[in-house]
DNA sequence: CAATATCACCGTACTTTTTGCGGCATCCGA
DNA sequence: TCGGATGCCGCAAAAAGTACGGTGATATTG
């Protein structure tokens, strides 16, 4: 079984905080050689827990710095396989979640600024998708992790 | 001006899709040597485009596969400050937002499954923050990222 | 308009890190 | 008790990252 020890999770925390600490720095730490460590890490994103080394970076200095939240109700005859596309694929959606609830989606948008949020509604809307929709702006963030691009 | 020009954003895009490709491969894609690429990174990094170097990591290996949102509506007499100190510090909380709207904030959770979230409202109740509160769960998600530990 | 300063890039030499692998101890199951 | 696996170690080779002086282009200024 792959477990995920303490000692791997000590390495994905220091990993987290920081992708480019040496082997030889992680080794230090957990009390493991160099070699061991690698190991350790190549297992672990073999097996799919560490799912890929990245870098985060100021929404701001991409232009989204702005977050938004919508409430989607579908249209009746939205075809939501299609849906569910458009949501993985267009770069404003960071997040897009089924939910329970009175509404069926739940989508986050990053967007360079409010008046962008008009322009993604007409654009649900003319996709057919968008039944009813409520907007909610995020006006300040006591906790936000920055953006990480999607992948291509 | 930090102006972060075309090539930067390429460079910031192989680096988000995987941070741990060499200077040499990245120098190849946008036409520039290792120790320009280096250069520009290490200019990227200073002012704070980049904010670190990190890893993905699989939700369900951290025992966070469930994602819940709450809408609370902090009580009169809470201290806005603690709660806020509150919610950067517990890592369950993975986003905490101010928002318009009936609510006041809106905090997004990693938890181990559904039955946490009872415990997280009541840690939040006898903090005496919590007014009201509406959970919504969230059932699948077709655009989700893997989680990022916060830094410690 | 010419002299000069600045900036980004390059190549090279140097240092550090990563990687690959044989060997060894320990733990488990037969 | 006897394999057999597993995880770790250390070393050597390969690769990557880093530091830096030099160069040409562009911008600045007298």
């Amino acid at each position: 079984m792959s477990s995920v020890d303490k000692i791997d999770l000590k390495i994905i925390e220091m990993l987290a905080a920081d992708s480019r600490r040496s082997l030889a720095d992680i080794g230090n730490s957990v009390d493991l050689a160099p070699s061991s460590v690698n190991e350790r890490i190549r297992r672990l994103v073999a097996s799919g827990v560490i799912r890929r080394f990245t870098v985060e970076v100021d929404p701001a200095a991409l232009d989204r710095a702005t977050q938004i939240y919508v409430w989607v109700a579908l249209r009746e005859d939205a075809d939501e396989g299609a849906f569910r596309e458009f949501a993985g694929t267009d770069p404003r959606i960071e997040e897009c979640h089924h939910v329970t609830g009175a509404w069926s989606y739940l989508i986050k948008l990053r967007l360079k600024d409010v008046s962008a949020v008009e322009e993604f509604l007409s654009d649900l809307k003319s996709a057919n998708f968008l039944g009813r929709s409520e907007t909610v702006l995020a006006l300040s963030s006591p906790v936000e992790a920055g953006v990480i691009p999607k992948g291509a």
